[in-house]
DNA sequence: TGTACATCAGTGAACGCGCGTTCACTGATGTAC
DNA sequence: TGTACATCAGTGAACGCGCGTTCACTGATGTAC
């Protein structure tokens, strides 16, 4: 080992070095674990291997972690919608990929889906960037949406289009991440079940 | 007054009569109040006028009271699908008014709706009334969706044609309760909005 | 109709608990000279 | 290169709080006789 290695090892003891990134990947984990109630400030920081007053140097509050939680969670919302929609040729399967992706975001990290959604951030005008990915998510289900759309369409078809398209795959990720359907137990499972919600395959399974 | 009425005036400062279901209507009002989060069994007592223990009289703890709140909550759902749809005269419009009537039970009872469908009761063998009365409301809304199909329609297509309504008005109720969509703020535009989004109102309000 | 008494349904005090947050502190870092 | 020192990012103890729940109690009820 050199003698740098050594050195920031040991200085990781202590001064952590990114301790605010490592409180964020700490809190997600012990949400998905304990879910949005019973995650406390002090369960992070014993997670992260720090003490209970170490957040406060890095975060304000415990809800300006859970928005910092929360914030993450719209990047890997729309990265997750992007990565299934990239690779589509027609304007349907574009909408469609970014359907299962919602989908699969929610299966994957049930209890974060719920974090975004719940009523802590309902109104949220305090943390800003929070906002902003949030609204990134949804103008890209948005374009999905209206890219399918008659060019001509009305701004009132657009917009009942889109909360259509946004209640469906929000309604089965809702039902899914609260149990009360059963898509499936894998990613797999869950992106044939979202493909068949949405329309992309038929329901029984015929061409 | 008549001696009854006031010897049970009197009664009701101490023996209540019906503490179990005051104890239900005042967690109703506490929960709108504060949500779910926030719900203690003490404030509900405190509400409720009585002290902090009299509600182990009636609940064995502080889920239970809840289980009973969400309970009743079914069947207020399965009350407000069934006036919506009660006047039906086609299957269409009867598995439309049964979207709007859940849609708008939702927007009426924000926090209840939320309490029924959070994580709290995501394994509920314990209150199988609970169960029973979700049940109901759930295969209410089945068998309006079914009866719009065709009647070779296969258990395939039945299923996915189900969990695409429900998760069709789901979705639109959470993100109302979620106040991510703005679909307005009375009974009325509610069921406007939920009737454009079922398809029974054409989106740009012509005929 | 009156009375004794078991039972029901309240009370208020107390328990232990984990929480969010604050505080004075201290060890590590990096920069000016 | 070495040293003084401001600053940063940790620590651990402590605070007050409201909570769920339990306990011994007591007032009210209703039934048997």
């Amino acid at each position: 080992m050199t003698a740098k290695a050594q050195k920031s090892r040991k200085t990781a003891a202590y001064h952590h070095g990114d301790l605010k990134r490592e409180l964020v990947a700490a809190g997600r984990q012990v949400l998905e674990e304990v879910g949005a109630d019973a995650l406390s400030l002090r369960g992070v920081a014993r997670a992260a291997g720090v003490s209970q007053a170490a957040p406060y140097h890095h975060f304000a509050d415990k809800e300006a972690l859970l928005a910092a939680i929360a914030t993450e969670g719209y990047a890997g919302l729309s990265a997750e919608m992007a990565a299934y929609s990239k690779d589509a040729t027609t304007p349907g399967a574009r909408k469609g990929g970014l359907g299962i992706g919602y989908v699969v975001f929610a299966f994957k990290n049930p209890e974060l889906f719920r974090l975004m959604h719940g009523p802590r951030f309902a109104v949220a005008e305090k943390y800003d960037t929070l906002l902003t990915v949030a609204a990134e998510s949804y103008d890209m289900l948005r374009s999905g949406v209206a890219a399918c759309l008659e060019p001509d369409a009305s701004e009132a078809e657009v917009e009942t289009a889109c909360t259509a398209a946004w209640s469906l795959v929000h309604g089965a990720s809702m039902l899914i991440v609260d149990q009360r359907i059963d898509a499936g137990d894998t990613v797999e499972e869950i992106e044939a079940f979202a493909a068949r919600l949405t329309g992309q395959i038929p329901a029984d399974g015929s061409e």
